[in-house]
DNA sequence: AGCACGCCGACT
DNA sequence: GTCGGCGTGCTC
């Protein structure tokens, strides 16, 4: 028997291996198997059982890893799709599919057959590694390289498992993944019970067997808990053979503090009805339809998720719910689970290994129906899918930024598509990928034109940092905006100010040479952080401290330029002393408080200022902030991206929706240079309509997406002449490409021409159908295989991409 | 992605 | 002569 294994490598293709027959299990599709793979082994995944194999000399499959299958054949189908449409190995989709990845560690033992002091050639080693040789009978592959082994140590080694003085043993590690046993008991042979007692008079035992009695088995800590010391009654108990005690699997939860009080579902306005009575219709009659559920902010579109959910409950289908990483807070899973109790299973990164798995595990075995998860939960492994609700469809982090370079959303509405499925992608601003599609017919769009309390949507106000007067001394407010905190300070009600860039100052510069510092790795100016007094970098998170001269000049007069979040605390301190402000970035994230803590104090206002970048954009509801500033609306519309337009409106008006949740009326100032920007005035207007118009016809006449379809090649390499070549020998390749329409761009530098010592030179490819780029990269790649000529440098393909940096 | 093999320059 | 650099190509 012959297997076909996909192996976690930037290989496009799987390897062949022999089925020992003197394994006791037969081959099955869907199990991890440990294989030798050049000089070690790996850890793959069996996607094929055949007969025979092209190639001439296989190897034999080492041991099976698994009883049943990890991949259903549906998981299989997905991951394969993705891998293609990806440009990626599929081992790779199938190693970021599961918690942990596929490459549980392997790790290596040495065993001494002698006693250590005979060793040949001992006197060549290292003294650290004769101390080890020496002093222990057997060690790993860790406590060896502990020791820094020079190469000379390495062929010592070498030579001992040669000669058997020594021999080495490969076990797995997999202790991340061990499933959390706990002991329960369990009543066997109940004994009669009179039930004359009270209470105060019952003896610790006959209280331990109500307790059972009432639920038929109880774990030992729940037990400890419950009645002060039970070991010995319970060791008692059991001798007699009236219970047993037994291990059961736990099953760590996403919260710890029991389920939240069940909740009704809400009655739904005109609005949510209408869209909600189309939805319902698919799930019910079990098709595929992806609709895009455009609800402005407040207008309830996760009502008709939870409506939705129950619906493909009661037929008996499960449903998958993908949320951006940063609003998988625990009050939406709470908002989930105080309709659905604990049918739920949360998936996200925040999570450790031990306890995703330990929630995949729950879903395969169908203890819960509802799956919600950030990006990688889309693999979640549900068999009879319903329903798949990608909320916040338009947001940026269902991108995965490394290899598989999927989109969540996308492979969202391809499983809908594949099991019949009903596929909800909801935003309040959708993508214009989506928008389109409703345009031609792919998607269904459905509306929620209102908030559901009907209350008003703030005013927006352009600042124009062009013409308009600023306050003394912080010249980045102007005086409406401090007029307007001052208003919310004296009114008792919170101002939300956004920037999105953390730090105090993004440029440090020279005023003799006018040279910014650079980061060493990156080819970008570090950051000042006047907190902790270092720079940083915000790509590669190098840091040192300020400089006293100019690294250039050595001239001392450095000066600060640019602007943060840090910057606009210390300016709003020096304004308003008396106010409370809180800084809410990724630097004071993990410091003082967690991000719970500090939305609490806001919710409790316990702050009167908040100051945050896009992490504040995706909070929940704050009743008292009746005043969104934004300080610098251009610093994302600056950006080299066909999407900059789209991603400000998106974000703009997310931030401003901010304002007015509760019962007072909210604010909107939003401080520009470009307030004749349509993203802009759009915002201010509410009109989404309007502006996915004008952007579709900007896109439609540049033949940008979602009118086409594009990839990045990017080439990277620590040395810039390497980058630059390779670049042009793909560029050479692609040239004599024929009979295929698609457009490509000539090399050109990355706008971040260098990140973590590695230059980065880009080619993009566009044309109308993915297929056809698919098909240049086969040519490309099947032609010679001499591209990564050199191992440090590297050609990387990212379909449809989001980042073109 | 690793890693071994092999082909050239700077040394004992 | 050999050690060790790095460029090349393979892994079922």
């Amino acid at each position: 028997m012959i297997i076909e294994v996909a192996l976690n490598l930037p290989l496009r293709q799987n390897f062949d291996y022999e089925w020992p027959s003197t394994l006791l299990h037969t081959p099955q599709i869907g199990i991890r198997v440990l294989v030798p793979f050049g000089p070690h082994k790996k850890i793959g995944v069996v996607v094929k059982i055949k007969s025979s194999s092209e190639f001439a000399n296989l190897k034999q499959v080492e041991s099976p890893l698994d009883e049943e299958p990890v991949f259903s054949q549906q998981l299989l189908e997905l991951t394969h799709w993705v891998a293609e449409y990806y440009f990626c190995s599929w081992g790779e989709v199938l190693s970021g599919a599961i918690p942990g990845g596929l490459n549980i560690q392997v790790n290596t033992t040495y065993h001494r057959n002698i006693p250590g002091n005979q060793l040949s050639g001992l006197e060549n080693l290292n003294s650290p590694l004769q101390q080890l040789v020496i002093s222990q009978p057997s060690w790993t592959i860790h406590d060896w390289r502990h020791a820094s082994p020079s190469k000379a140590d390495q062929k010592q080694l070498a030579l001992w498992l040669e000669n058997k003085e020594i021999v080495s043993n490969k076990t797995l590690v997999n202790k991340k993944n061990k499933p959390k046993m706990e002991r329960w008991a369990r009543l066997i042979n109940p004994p009669l019970l009179t039930k004359k007692h009270t209470r105060r008079q019952q003896t610790k035992r006959e209280k331990i067997l109500l307790l059972l009695q009432e639920h038929q088995e109880i774990s030992l800590s729940q037990l400890k808990d419950l009645i002060p010391k039970p070991a010995q009654v319970i060791r008692q108990l059991k001798e007699e053979s009236v219970i047993e005690i037994f291990e059961k699997r736990v099953y760590r939860q996403f919260l710890q503090n029991g389920l939240p009080p069940i909740q009704p579902f809400q009655k739904l306005n005109t609005d949510q009805e209408q869209a909600y009575h189309v939805i319902k219709d698919s799930i019910e009659h079990e098709k595929y339809n992806t609709f895009l559920l455009h609800g402005v902010t407040g207008s309830g579109k996760t009502e008709i998720y939870l409506h939705s959910v129950r619906i493909a409950l009661i037929k008996e289908k499960q449903c998958l719910i993908l949320v951006p990483e940063i609003s998988l807070t625990p009050q939406l899973v709470d908002g989930f689970r105080s309709r659905f109790g604990d049918k739920i299973a949360v998936l996200h990164s925040g999570m450790s290994d031990g306890e995703r798995f330990d929630e995949w595990s729950r879903v395969v075995q169908k203890k819960a129906p509802i799956v919600i998860g950030a990006r990688s939960a889309i693999f979640a492994p549900l068999d009879n899918v319903g329903l798949i609700v990608v909320d916040e469809e338009h947001d940026s982090s269902y991108k995965q930024e490394e290899t598989p370079r999927y989109n969540a959303r996308d492979v969202a509405v391809y499983r809908g598509y594949r099991i019949q499925a009903t596929v909800i992608l909801g935003s309040a601003t959708p993508s214009l990928e989506s928008c389109y599609n409703t345009l031609i017919d792919k998607f269904h769009l459905l509306t929620l034109p209102t908030r559901i309390h009907q209350s008003p949507m703030p005013e927006v106000s352009l600042i124009n940092l062009k013409n308009c007067l600023r306050q003394k001394g912080c010249y980045f407010f102007s005086v409406q905006l401090v007029e307007a905190i001052r208003q919310r300070l004296q009114r008792n009600e919170q101002t939300l100010l956004f920037l999105n860039r953390r730090g105090y100052a993004s440029l440090v510069q020279c005023e003799i040479c006018q040279e910014a510092i650079t980061c060493p790795n990156c080819s970008l100016s570090l950051v000042y952080h006047q907190n902790v007094g270092l720079l940083n970098c915000h790509q590669c998170n190098h840091t040192n401290p300020v400089p006293k001269h100019c690294p250039s000049c050595h001239a001392d007069q450095l000066k600060i330029l640019g602007i943060g979040t840090e910057q606009i605390e210390s300016e709003l301190r020096v304004m308003f002393p008396e106010a409370r402000v809180l800084r809410l970035d990724r630097d004071t994230l993990h410091s003082k408080f967690s991000l719970g803590q500090m939305l609490n104090q806001i919710r409790n206002h316990d702050v009167d200022i908040i100051v945050g970048t896009q992490l504040v954009t995706k909070g929940h509801d704050f009743p008292k902030i009746t005043l969104v500033g934004v300080i610098l609306a251009d610093l994302s519309l600056n950006f080299p991206d066909v999407r900059s337009a789209e991603r400000t409106f998106q974000i703009l008006t997310q931030v401003g929706g901010r304002a007015g949740r509760g019962d007072l009326p909210g604010e909107v100032f939003i401080q520009t240079y470009n307030p004749q920007h349509h993203s802009l005035y759009y915002t201010k207007a509410y009109d989404f309509e309007q502006f996915k118009i004008k952007e579709l016809n900007i896109r439609k006449h540049l033949d940008a997406p979602p009118y086409c379809n594009l990839a990045i090649v990017l080439f990277s390499s620590p040395k810039e002449n390497r980058a630059q070549a390779i670049a042009y020998q793909f560029h050479d390749k692609l040239s004599t490409l024929q009979h295929i329409d698609f457009h490509y761009t000539p090399p050109f530098e990355a706008p971040i021409k260098k990140i973590n010592k590695r230059f980065r030179w880009m080619i993009i490819l566009k044309a109308s159908h993915i297929k056809k780029i698919h098909r240049a990269f086969q040519m490309v790649f099947n032609q010679s295989i001499s591209f990564s000529s050199h191992p440090e440098d590297r050609v990387t393909i990212d379909i449809n991409p989001y980042n073109f940096l």
